[in-house]
DNA sequence: TGTACATCAGTGAACGCGCGTTCACTGATGTAC
DNA sequence: TGTACATCAGTGAACGCGCGTTCACTGATGTAC
């Protein structure tokens, strides 16, 4: 598991035609293994990826080490994508002062992905796979989305459009983590904004959890007016404007 | 799958020896099973539990007819369970008009409940397991800590402790759907109200997700903290005062 | 340009495992007369 | 109070299934001289 990448990544020279094939076929793999998890849920079968794609199941070896292996990588890609449309929603906003609309756009983003391919969402949001342990490489895509939060805070601050919410006061220790996290989003705001930021974080994913896990079904129909009315109370929770 | 009930419940006269030994004999199953889940997810075994009670698979026919039966009756267990917990949380703040300490309360209470089972947590609020739907019996338990925020908000009201929080506009549909749930709860507060309870209640929810799946590990150490800093936050969101 | 060799992709059989569920059965425990 | 019968709990074997992974193998594709 420690060196994983030498099998899915060149092991041969990185411009020959076999290695071109060989990439092909792990995108391929990939897409039919992504497509397994829509069907049926985290419950990822090498035998019927490999039955999918009209081959022996012992053939994928040749691609991935392992069952673990292949996950990981549906994973960390899972990870991207997201933050990937997340990035293009935030960065699609022309005035970058209107920070309320890029709020808006990035967490419309996050849900839309998510609707899209929910069982991906599971995947990364969802309770953790049992005796699935995600490796360390998966943190940097993780936190892709969040630095977009970060960012937001930070313009909202430095074009005054952050109002001054009255917030009870954090506990040192703790205000001491937020900083921190703060600091490695690299967002120049202070501990009750991060921490505001958090919160709101927070409930955007609780939002979608309920929303694909079931939890408003027969209860809430107008899902897109709901969601949207969440994520600019949230706003206002914040204090961007 | 209609008529399981007639399977769990007394098909012998209510209170003959037989039959409490039968009730007794489902509780250990249910037991077994639930420290299962603990111990490994979601994949609860039927032979696993009959192993780890020393007796044939095939035995535990007699008590639940498939798999899926004994897992619902896990699920309501967990409902119910944690209903309780958060129940007796609110009842035990002897001030009924301190809203805001029967929120934290019942906050707390929904946090501990959750900490202490995180795989049974997981079985009711993480990703639906596949090949597995919730039957309709399971709504009730489900909605019960709902009940007990829309009495908070409800209670908070009638008290003159609950803040004008200007709020956006709800679309009218939307508007409807929500009148609606607080109808359902027996809860008498105007949409707006009832749409900030929901929010703070996805936040809620949303909260322990990330702390028991991981999403804050090195990142927040202050976890009672931090937890409780957001419960007030979003109380002071709902307007509770 | 042609040959010899190494590399690689994919095969097919097998190992050993665990699973949910059915079925005919053996005893023990209760019930009715 | 004792006997005959029905009910029930639990057994053990079996069915049919799918799984991850290994291993020796066959050809095809590339590489070096």
């Amino acid at each position: 598991m420690c060196d994983n990448h030498l099998m899915t990544e060149e092991s041969t020279p990185a411009g020959s035609i076999r290695a071109r094939v060989r990439a092909e076929m792990i995108e391929e793999i990939k897409a039919v293994a992504r497509r397994q998890v829509a069907a049926e849920g985290a419950a990822l079968s090498l035998r019927a990826v490999a039955r999918d794609m009209g081959m022996v199941s012992s053939a994928l070896y040749r691609y991935f080490g392992s069952r673990d292996e292949l996950l990981t990588a549906l994973i960390l890609d899972a990870y991207n994508s997201m933050a990937d449309a997340v990035e293009a929603a935030d960065a699609a906003i022309g005035d970058r002062s209107d920070v309320v609309g890029r709020w808006l756009a990035a967490c419309h983003a996050v849900r839309t992905w998510s609707l899209d391919r929910p069982h991906e969402y599971a995947l990364i949001y969802g309770s953790p796979v049992p005796g699935y342990a995600a490796p360390r490489d998966t943190v940097g895509p993780a936190i892709r989305p969040v630095r977009v939060m970060g960012a937001i805070l930070a313009d909202a601050k430095a074009a005054g459009r952050l109002a001054a919410v009255p917030s009870a006061t954090l506990p040192a220790p703790l205000r001491t983590e937020i900083r921190q996290v703060a600091e490695q989003l690299g967002a120049k705001v202070s501990a009750p904004v991060m921490a505001r930021g958090m919160i709101a974080w927070t409930q955007l994913y609780g939002a979608i959890s309920f929303e694909l896990f079931g939890r408003i079904d027969n209860t809430i129909d107008e899902r897109d007016a709901w969601f949207d009315y969440q994520a600019r109370a949230m706003a206002t929770f914040i204090g961007l404007g």
